[in-house]
DNA sequence: ATTAAAATTAGAATTATTCTTGAGAAGTCA
DNA sequence: TGACTTCTCAAGAATAATTCTAATTTTAAT
């Protein structure tokens, strides 16, 4: 007879890959990785969390903060933060920044117009070397 | 007979104003917003407090903090964050973003070039109004 | 001088995050 | 396959920056 599995862990999806950018995927960063690439308003660690128990309910949230500093750390994600609040996670890795819109609280990426790179309107010595851009906007979006 | 000032804290430099943008001023305000005027390298509420004891010998790490955020929130100086490190705080006002140097560690004062305005090179609905912009750079200045 | 309001202090509390430890799973190689 | 090493996960403790609380002191105004 064929043995099912485990009641308590729905199946990953069939198409987790072994690894990505040179991390071996677990079933838990799938599962992070997934439900940022599916779910993009920038969530904290926490919302990953409680979003995330649906389908792995017994994972913990120092295990959900190892997972998304995993993916940070390969370049697969990105690590958003606004001022010191709970810091936010974004998959998109395209050059972007990010705007705090005020009135209904969401967070917005935000892309430069065409043509434009950041480093050339900075006023830096020659020879700089730019590891890293964060760029954060607060405002409000016009009403409609 | 004429009587001394107290010995533990040394009288507030003469010129102290009553106030600035609306804030009043306190000797322990005062005291905050020129070590950060004389010493403009963006240190933490720590840092403030270690260098402020030379002259306010009684200060509580508390007040370093009301005072920052009395200072920030009346816009007479601005509080930096870079990722989830302690928050810096600087007095320059104009418009600038901030470079941290992996190799010397230190925190640099980054302008525009010339005539850039940085609303004017972003991809923003018509319309949106920014209260406020935070540019941090991560790299590694030239060597010379 | 009296009073009311605001600021300061010390220490407790909070909170996001990191660390520790032990157990289990997965990769490796004979 | 079995033995061994390494990695990952989970639970809860620990940490560190910051904020809060309550009591006292200072300031400003009458």
């Amino acid at each position: 007879m064929v043995t099912h599995s485990s009641h308590s862990i729905p199946d990953a999806s069939p198409e987790m890959p072994a690894e990505i950018s040179g991390l071996r995927m677990t079933r838990q960063r799938w599962e992070v990785y997934r439900l940022l690439m599916d779910q993009r308003d920038h969530p904290t660690a926490n919302d990953v969390f409680m979003r995330i128990k649906d389908r792995l309910p017994n994972i913990s949230l120092a295990t959900v903060y190892n997972c998304l500093e995993a993916l940070v750390q390969h370049g697969i994600i990105r690590q958003v933060n606004f001022d010191r609040e709970s810091s936010r996670f974004c998959p998109n890795l395209e050059e972007h920044g990010h705007f705090h819109d005020k009135r209904s609280g969401a967070i917005h990426d935000v892309t430069f117009k065409a043509g434009v790179n950041l480093a050339d309107v900075l006023d830096l010595p020659p020879g700089t070397l730019i590891t890293d851009i964060e760029i954060t906007l607060r405002g409000e979006l016009p009403v409609s």
